[in-house]
DNA sequence: TTGTGCAATTGGTCTGACCAATTTACCCAT
DNA sequence: ATGGGTAAATTGGTCAGACCAATTGCACAA
């Protein structure tokens, strides 16, 4: 009862290991001692020293190559367990649409003068494809995102777009689900193209303001839809 | 020279395994077979099935009970194979400046109607250990960063703090390291310490224009010094 | 000096055994 | 028949040793 947590030894062996690793001053690059001798270090079999490695090497703090040694990567030296999905667990829906609202209005303004005619076309796509959801009374989700990606993509900034994805993804949290289910109507769903389609066309026409407040009044909108939701339950 | 990757077997099956999950319609929390079973079922030793299975609950997609069995999570389902750090690992020191030049702007704005007297004072002490580091002629990455987080956290949304904390974290790059050599020298030092000291009084006085403005200026100024090195290179 | 090839090193995989926690089955007393 | 409790079967946890394959290093020969 006193110890409940008689954890996995190869669970023992690496967080041993990550911070052996960062405090004696290993660089990245650097090789760390034969797998045999590590196991004869912590007093473990191979194989269970062994496991650990491949734990470290699946977190990405090490690597290992055949027949050479193992190595330390840059990532060893962030203390980083990283759990799985550790962050955006306790992103609340109200947050991510403000952070939404903060960063996709500058997108918009970005991408208003850097949209090749590639990336208006990927978003007419996405316009279009949320419409013929729509017609079949489906809640145009797929599209909606397609098309906010697509805006990103149009940045030509690979961080922008990877950060926007992640909050797309956040939104398969249980929270999210029982939202949309209140929300997500064909009114609202027939108001959201309208407002995606007075993006589309700033962007069409590169007015980096008009497209800044137009995404901005979008993600406000969506905003209020949500808040308004959020207290009736 | 045709089959360049003859992949450790564990990833091989790691990786089957994952499809075998999604696929054969297993639920979540259900149980599936010994790993004596799975080894046969995919020809191979117990040792390496079990490295396998170690990698899969260091994804967190399985959770492994001793003597119970192996059992699936919720995060089995969702395809992600979710490489470690996947994202952040192409993302160039330049992108990453634009990236945070347009969000911490507005973050900036954000912080200066939001902030309370605990944030402001986090900053202040950000600050003061910038200059204490600069004063010793050390590089003051460690007050900077704080400096930058403390105005996020000032927002009061996780998901913006996250954010801009993974841009940090995705500093450890190789070719960052080598930027920061380079140009991280004492006059660029007190320029940037000089133009915290700005965003901190905009800050102080709940002035979001001005903030947003002495924010976008620092980083707009970093983002020359990088680019200027870069070039160089 | 240069290049080739052998040998040591190091990770990769397998077999088989035994231990410990958990679960299941069964038998006995009520 | 039912309840409880123990024994057996199941299942993961760890270990030891062996052999293979890729890499590396070094000595020797050209």
């Amino acid at each position: 009862m006193t110890a409940p947590e008689p954890q996995r030894l190869y669970r023992q062996i690496a967080q041993q290991m990550r911070e052996w690793i960062r405090t004696q001053g290993f660089s990245p690059g650097e090789r760390l001692p034969a797998e045999r001798e590590l196991a004869v270090q912590w007093g473990v079999s191979r194989s269970s020293l062994r496991e650990a490695v491949i734990a470290l090497e699946v977190e990405g703090a090490i690597e290992v190559r055949t027949g050479s040694g193992i190595y330390v990567t840059a990532l060893a030296m962030q203390p980083a367990p990283r759990a799985p999905a550790a962050e955006s667990a306790d992103w609340g829906p109200l947050e991510i649409m403000q952070a939404r609202e903060l960063i996709e209005s500058e997108m918009a303004a970005l991408a208003a003068t850097h949209a090749s005619r590639a990336d208006l076309q990927a978003m007419a796509k996405a316009l279009k494809h949320m419409k013929a959801q729509a017609g079949r009374n489906q809640m145009p989700r797929e599209g909606d995102e397609a098309f906010h990606m697509a805006i990103a993509k149009a940045c030509g900034n690979s961080v922008l777009v990877d950060t926007l994805h992640t909050y797309w993804q956040a939104r398969s949290g249980a929270m999210f689900e029982r939202l949309s289910d209140y929300f997500e109507n064909p009114v609202s769903w027939r108001a959201a193209i309208a407002e995606h389609e007075s993006i589309y066309a700033a962007l069409f026409a590169h007015d980096a303001p008009a497209a800044r407040r137009a995404m901005k009044h979008h993600l406000k909108q969506t905003h209020q839809r949500y808040n308004a939701q959020w207290r009736s339950l």
